[in-house]
RNA sequence: GCCGUGGUGGCGGAACUGGUAUACGCGCAUGACUUAAAAUCAUGUGAGAGCAAUCUCAUGUGGGUUCGACUCCCACCCGCGGCACCA
C-alpha cells in the first residue's frame, strides 16, 4: 500500500466532523480540561505558519490530554476587529467586511487543514454582533464599577494609523501594528482602571503556574517600586511639592528640587516666577521634541532654574533651588524629583552642568554611588545602614506629617478608545445635562453601522463621527438630545475575554454562562507566544480579576498554566516577505500532508526556544511517514523479539515523559528509534496498535488510518494511553564505563546491580586496565552502580 | 545601562538531579538494485595523527571547584528578546 497523505487526511477529517469526535457538551462531561490557543487574528495573506507552530504544540498536548482520559475542550475564533485587518483593507482597497467575510472562510479551511482536535460547534468572532454587544457589555461593567473613566492627558498618538494607543501597543518608540514612530499628544480618552489592579496582578505572579521569563516581563512592566512620598515647601507661598523618592534615606544630600515641564506649580505660580518668560519658551520646546529625543541617553540635561521659588528641605530646613528640566517625566511618581546628585547618576550630571552643591551622605569612595552603606552627613541617620536609615526617616516623616513610606508602579491605566472604525462601538452617550450616560444593557448592541468611507482621517474623533444617524441620539436618561462616542474600544479589548465567550456561545442572552464558567475556569493549558506578555496576556488578567469580582469567574486567574513559544524562524532569518523566505503552509501540507508538516514542526527543536524551517527538512520527515506507514507490512503472527518489547515499553515511557515537559521534538526521536526497529524486525498487532496510539498526538491522520487498518473500530481518541511495564523496561545488562583519571579507557558488559568489589575485580583483570596502570597502584576507585567507575592514580 | 535568554559537528538539534559529549534528523561519501538516473536499502561520517589497535584535541573565551564539568562558581565576548533619564 502506498501512503497517500492527502487521501487519508481528508477522509478522517471528515469522520472526525461526522462522529463528532472533538465535541464536547460543555455542561455533561465528568473530567474536563480546557486546552487553549491564542486565536489568530485574520490577516488576509492566510494562516501564517507561525500560527500552525504553536497550534500544533497545543494540539499535540490536548490530544494526549485527551488520551489520559480527560473530555478536552480545545475550541478555535477568530480575532477579527482591530486596526491590522482594517489596514490591510485599505491597502487593498476594498472594504473591511468584504475582506473580512473572505479570510474567515480562508481561515477556517486552513484550521481545518492542519487536523487540530478543534470544537467546530463553539467558535467565537469578535467582530460579529453576537460578539461585540457583549464586548461592548463588559464595558457598560467596566464603567459600572468605576473603572472605566474618561481622561484628559498626554497620550499615545500613531501619526499613520491615526489613533492613540495604548502604553503597552508602543514598543520602542514605535506603534505595535504599523511601526510608525509615535508621538505625544494631550487628548481626552477613556482608560480603564488597570493600575487598581497593579499589586494583585503582581502578588499572583509569584503562585501561577506560567513560563519564568513571561512573569519576569509582566513584573518588570508592573514594575513595582517601594519608596516615600515626601512634601517639600515652598518658602513664601502655600504649596507643598510632592515628590516620590526610592531612596528617602538620602534626603540630606538632596541640594536641589527638579520639576517636569509639564508640572502644575509652573503655571499656578506663573507671577511668583521672575524668569517666567525663559521658562515658557524651554516648556514649549520640550514639548516639540519628540519622545525619541526626550529619551535619548546620550544627550546632554537641558533644564532652567525656576526663579523666585525657592524649596525647603524639610528635613534640614536649607534653602535649595528649583529646576524645571526634561529629564524628569510627567506620567511616573508626582512629576517631581528631590536631586541627590552625590548618589545618583543623572542629578550628578545635571549637578555639575549646572555648578550645584554635591554632598555624600553615603559612606564611599566614589563620586557617585547609587548602592546601600551606611549614613554619613545625616543628622539622626548617621551611621544606620540604607536599609534601616530608610526606615527611620520614614517614620520621622510621617510623625512631622512631611511624608510616608510608599509604593510607587510604572504601570499606568490602559487607554481603550482608538479613533478607527473597525471595532465595537464604546457604548456610552453624552447628554448636555446629564454627562456620560452608558447605553442601557437592553440596547445593546450598539450596532457598527455601514459606511464606504471608513478610512481614519486624523482629526482626533473617530470615522463613525461623519455618520449623523449615528452620532445623533437621545439621553438614555432624560430624553434629551444627545451624542454617541464615536470611538470604537482597543482590539485588545475583544481578546482579553474571549476564552470566557468560548463556554458560553450557545448563551444569546447573556454574555457569560456562570455555570459552566464555574466548571471550565480557569483554563488548563495556554501555549501561545511572549510577544503578548504586556499585551493580551495581561490584559486577560485584569478582566479576569474584575470578572471574578463581579461573580462571573470562579477564581481571579484566568490561565492556570501557560507555557510560552519560541519564535519560528526560517532558512535561518526571521520570516519577512523582504527576505523571500515566507513558508505557506498549504503549499507543505498539499504536498507531504498535514501530518508531516505538524511532525516536522514539532520536531525542529525545544518549543520555548523556537525553531528553523529549512525545507530540506520536510523531505526527511516525509519519508519517514512513508515508512511508518509501510510498517503495516510489517505485521505477523510470529511472538515478538524480546528486544523489541522492551523498546516498546522504554519508548512508551520516554514519550510519555516527554509529552508532559513539552519536549516533542525527543519524543519524536524516540518514536523514530522505535520505528526503525519495527520495520527491521517486524512486529505483530498489539505492538503496532501501542506505536499507533503513541503516535496519535502528534500525526493523527496516519495514526487512525493504521489504527483502522488493523481492525480497529473506534476512533484512538477514545483510546487510553498504553501502560508502560516497569519489569519490561529493565535491562539485565549494563555497559560498564571505565575511566582512568576521569578519561574512557575501556567498556564491558556486565550484569545488572553488580557489588563495587566485583566491580572492581572485573575492572582490574582486563588487560587494557593493567596496561594503562603499569606496575602503579590506584590511589582511590569510584563506582556509580550501573554508570561507570573510575580508578584515580 | 538594567532584566531575561541562548552560544554544542557542514546544518537543525540531543545529553533527566555533575558520570560514555554529539541521540534523532538533514546533508555528504561509499556500496547494493538499475542500461542509467531517481526512489529505496546497507554502511560510514566531530577534528587531527596512524597501515592498524589506538592516541591527542574539541560544547563562545579565560580561570576555578571536583576523581570527573555542556552541566556548578568567577570574569569576559557574541546573538536574540524586553525595558530604558521610572527618581
Amino acid at each position: 500500500m502506498k501512503y497517500n497523505p492527502q487521501k487519508i487526511e481528508k477522509k478522517w477529517q471528515k469522520k472526525w466532523e461526522e462522529e463528532k469526535t472533538y465535541q464536547v457538551d460543555l455542561d455533561k462531561v465528568k473530567k474536563p480540561y480546557y486546552n487553549l490557543m491564542m486565536f489568530p487574528y485574520p490577516s488576509a495573506e492566510g494562516l501564517h505558519v507561525g500560527n500552525m507552530y504553536a497550534f500544533v504544540h497545543s494540539d499535540v498536548y490536548g490530544r494526549f490530554m485527551g488520551l489520559q482520559g480527560y473530555n478536552v475542550f480545545e475550541p478555535i475564533g477568530l480575532d477579527g476587529f482591530g486596526i491590522h485587518s482594517e489596514n490591510y483593507a485599505i491597502k487593498i482597497k476594498e472594504h473591511i467586511k468584504d475582506v473580512s467575510s473572505r479570510t474567515e472562510k480562508n481561515f477556517y479551511k486552513q484550521l481545518h487543514m492542519i487536523g487540530n482536535a478543534y470544537d467546530w460547534t463553539k467558535t467565537v468572532e469578535t467582530y460579529k454582533p453576537n460578539y461585540y454587544k457583549w464586548t461592548q457589555w463588559l464595558f457598560l461593567k467596566m464603567y459600572e464599577k468605576g473603572l472605566a473613566y474618561r481622561k484628559k492627558s498626554s497620550v499615545n498618538w500613531c501619526t499613520s494609523c491615526k489613533t492613540v494607543l495604548s502604553n503597552e501597543q508602543v514598543i520602542s518608540g514605535k506603534c505595535e501594528r504599523c511601526e510608525a514612530q509615535v508621538e505625544k499628544k494631550d487628548m481626552e480618552q477613556w482608560f480603564w482602571r488597570i493600575t487598581n489592579y497593579a499589586e494583585k496582578l503582581l502578588k499572583n505572579l509569584d503562585w501561577i503556574d506560567w513560563s519564568e521569563d513571561v512573569k519576569t516581563i509582566q513584573k518588570n512592566w508592573i514594575g513595582k517600586s517601594e519608596g516615600a512620598l515626601v512634601k517639600f515647601k515652598i518658602k513664601n507661598l502655600e504649596y507643598i511639592l510632592e515628590v516620590f523618592t526610592t531612596r528617602p534615606d538620602t534626603l540630606f544630600g538632596c541640594t536641589y528640587m527638579v520639576v517636569c515641564p509639564e508640572h502644575e506649580l509652573l503655571s499656578k505660580f506663573q507671577s511668583k516666577i521672575k524668569n517666567y518668560s525663559e521658562i515658557e519658551k524651554y516648556i514649549k520646546k520640550s514639548k516639540i521634541k519628540s519622545d525619541i529625543d526626550r529619551t535619548d541617553l546620550n544627550k546632554d540635561k537641558t533644564g532652567v532654574e525656576v526663579k523666585g521659588l525657592i524649596v525647603i528641605n524639610p528635613v534640614n530646613n536649607k534653602e535649595i533651588p528649583l529646576y524645571v528640566a526634561d529629564y524628569v517625566l510627567s506620567g511616573y511618581g508626582t512629576g517631581a524629583i528631590m536631586a541627590v546628585p552625590a548618589h545618583d547618576e543623572r542629578d550628578m550630571e545635571f549637578a555639575k552642568k549646572f555648578d550645584l552643591d554635591i554632598i555624600k551622605v553615603l559612606k564611599t569612595d566614589e563620586e557617585c554611588f547609587v548602592g546601600e552603606s551606611i549614613s554619613i552627613n545625616s543628622g539622626f541617620l548617621n551611621n544606620l545602614e540604607t536599609k534601616k536609615a530608610k526606615i527611620e526617616i520614614i517614620k520621622w516623616l510621617g510623625k512631622k506629617k512631611l511624608g510616608k513610606g510608599t509604593v510607587n508602579y510604572r504601570l499606568r491605566d490602559w487607554c481603550v478608545s482608538r479613533q478607527r472604525y473597525w471595532g465595537p462601538p464604546i457604548p456610552m452617550i453624552e447628554c448636555k445635562d446629564c454627562g456620560w450616560v452608558p447605553v442601557p444593557e437592553k440596547d445593546l448592541p450598539v450596532l457598527l453601522p455601514d459606511m464606504s468611507d471608513f478610512l481614519p482621517d486624523g482629526s482626533g474623533k473617530g470615522p463613525l463621527n461623519k455618520i449623523k444617524e449615528f452620532v445623533n441620539t437621545t439621553c438614555p436618561k432624560c430624553g434629551s438630545p444627545a451624542k454617541r462616542e464615536t470611538d470604537v474600544s482597543d482590539p485588545f479589548v475583544d481578546s482579553s475575554w474571549y476564552y470566557l465567550r468560548y463556554l458560553s456561545t450557545e448563551s444569546n442572552n447573556q454574555a457569560l454562562d456562570k455555570k459552566r464558567l464555574k466548571k471550565w475556569m480557569p483554563v488548563d493549558m495556554y501555549i501561545g507566544g511572549k510577544e503578548h506578555s504586556v499585551l493580551h496576556l495581561l490584559y486577560s488578567r485584569f478582566v479576569t480579576m474584575v470578572l471574578h469580582q463581579l461573580g462571573y469567574v470562579p477564581e481571579e486567574e484566568p490561565f492556570k498554566k501557560f507555557r510560552a513559544h519560541g519564535l519560528l524562524i526560517s532558512e535561518g532569518a526571521k520570516i519577512s516577505k523582504s527576505k523571500s523566505n515566507i513558508v505557506n503552509p498549504d503549499k507543505y501540507i498539499n504536498q507531504y500532508g498535514a501530518d508531516a508538516v505538524r511532525m516536522y514542526l514539532m520536531f525542529l527543536g525545544d518549543m520555548r526556544q523556537g525553531g528553523d524551517w529549512r525545507d530540506s527538512g520536510i523531505e526527511g520527515m516525509y519519508r519517514f511517514m512513508v515508512r511508518i506507514y509501510k510498517l503495516i507490512d510489517k505485521v505477523d503472527d510470529k511472538k515478538p523479539d524480546d528486544q523489541l518489547i522492551r523498546l516498546l515499553h522504554q519508548t512508551i515511557k520516554g514519550v510519555q515523559n516527554d509529552l508532559m515537559r513539552l519536549k516533542y521534538n525527543t519524543a519524536i526521536a524516540k518514536l523514530m528509534i522505535l520505528a526503525n526497529k519495527i520495520q527491521e524486525l517486524g512486529c505483530n498487532k498489539e505492538i503496532l496498535n501501542k506505536f499507533a496510539v503513541i503516535l496519535y498526538p502528534f500525526a493523527p491522520h496516519i495514526a487512525e488510518e493504521i489504527w483502522e487498518v488493523l481492525g480497529n473500530k473506534k476512533s484512538i481518541f477514545k483510546e487510553k494511553w498504553p501502560k508502560y511495564d516497569k519489569k519490561l523496561i529493565q535491562e539485565k545488562t549494563w555497559e560498564l564505563i571505565i575511566q582512568i583519571d576521569g578519561k574512557v579507557r575501556d567498556k564491558i558488559e556486565v550484569k545488572k546491580n553488580i557489588s563495587e568489589e566485583e566491580a572492581k575485580k572485573i575492572t582490574l583483570s582486563q588487560d587494557k586496565v593493567k596496561k594503562w596502570l603499569g606496575n602503579k597502584k590506584p590511589k582511590k576507585i569510584i563506582y556509580i552502580k550501573n554508570r561507570l567507575i573510575n580508578l584515580v592514580v
